[in-house]
DNA sequence: GTCTATACAAAGATAGAC
DNA sequence: GTCTATCTTTGTATAGAC
């Protein structure tokens, strides 16, 4: 049974681990990876750097902490297909949807792709599983459009690789798209431009029929 | 005038330049950025650590001539814009040597995105460059194009971002694509069925007419 | 031009007092 | 649970002999 003394403890832990974890995710995002150091994360939260290593043991640990929970986050955040709704709708909001998190989370989307080119073991174990799971059932659901004849074959596998490229960049190499877009800043209206422009290259390319299903 | 001992000196620097370059390139390609230490080149070299600072002052120095070397080589190896092929040539082309620079020269378009995502100034202030020379004469063929009917009028700036991100995903992505296809190794059918997949996208995204021009 | 030895700084991590 | 002080390792960079 747990005692008062007990649940405030577990309170400031979680305090604490949530504050961590938050200010980890600007730091790493915004020097990189390896150049964030313990201390600069301690200092940003305010906080002696032993207790870091408190709550994390070591910066590897804190390191998948963070992008644990940010893998978590991306999974709620993006629709799954819907087969009776047909490829126009479901590729439409899927890109949406993927921009959308380019844009609100971006910090998130950085330190993913910093682990990807880095090749951590972590991210892409978590990869290995989700494609097992998720893109087999997404593939099954193209495949039944594609009988049905509402959109061209595709090689399912390379449309899902250029969307994930195409919508990410907009937050991983943001710094590009500005100096392409002469911005000092992207706004909404960037993003809703890419949406389209990505949409309709997408829909035409996979001969998504126009008509609604 | 030249002394014989002066051109020895001259090709040992050469050459010695050339190896720790080359070998940096891996190196960095392969560790990231800021966890390659000077002595991990140094080790793969062959050459004391010494040495590697007495040819490049700092790491820094030595990162922006990798840096720049790559930049130089690419730069040569994609053709620009010739506006009598019309845009079903130009754009297939375009698309088809960004994907070889994608296999051939991964390590390369690995260093330049591990610069970017970490908003190297280096990178940017050469990308800035770029763009106001390059990227405003392609607008202007691309222009013609629309005018002359031969495809539908796009953002050109959108365009580019979406190209450079599908193509450039097969090499500094290679991990996660290598998950998603299932093979431990990309072969030349992989990117010829990626180059075949991105030309369908982005002729029917921009509606170019199948006249030969 | 080469290379050993070393200076110096900074990082990760922990011990131990509070 | 917090935090100061400290250990250890490792990195960058250079001095100086050859």
């Amino acid at each position: 049974m747990k005692r008062p003394k007990d649940q405030l403890k577990a309170h400031i832990r979680a305090q604490n681990q949530t504050l961590i974890l938050e200010t980890s995710e600007r730091v790493f995002a915004r020097q990189g990876l390896a150049k964030t150091t313990t201390q600069m994360i301690a200092d940003e939260a305010g906080l002696p750097k032993a207790n870091i290593h408190y709550y994390y043991r070591s910066k590897k640990d804190l390191l998948e902490a963070v992008l644990e929970r940010i893998l978590r986050l991306w999974l709620d955040s993006v629709s799954e297909f819907n087969v009776e709704e047909g490829p126009k709708h479901n590729l439409t909001r899927y890109i949406s949807e993927k921009i959308d998190q380019s844009r609100i989370n971006k910090n998130a989307s950085k330190i993913f792709a910093m682990a990807l080119i880095g090749e951590e073991t972590f991210v892409l174990d978590y990869l290995r599983n989700l494609f097992v799971t998720e893109l087999s059932r997404e593939k099954a659901t193209i495949q039944i459009w594609v009988d049905k004849g509402l959109m061209a074959s595709v090689p399912t596998e390379h449309l899902f690789i250029s969307i994930w490229a195409m919508t990410q960049t907009y937050a991983d190499f943001d710094a590009q798209v500005k100096i392409m877009l002469q911005k000092d800043q992207l706004v909404e209206d960037d993003y809703e431009e890419a949406k389209q422009f990505i949409t309709r290259m997408v829909l035409a390319g996979c001969q998504v029929m126009e008509v609604e299903v």
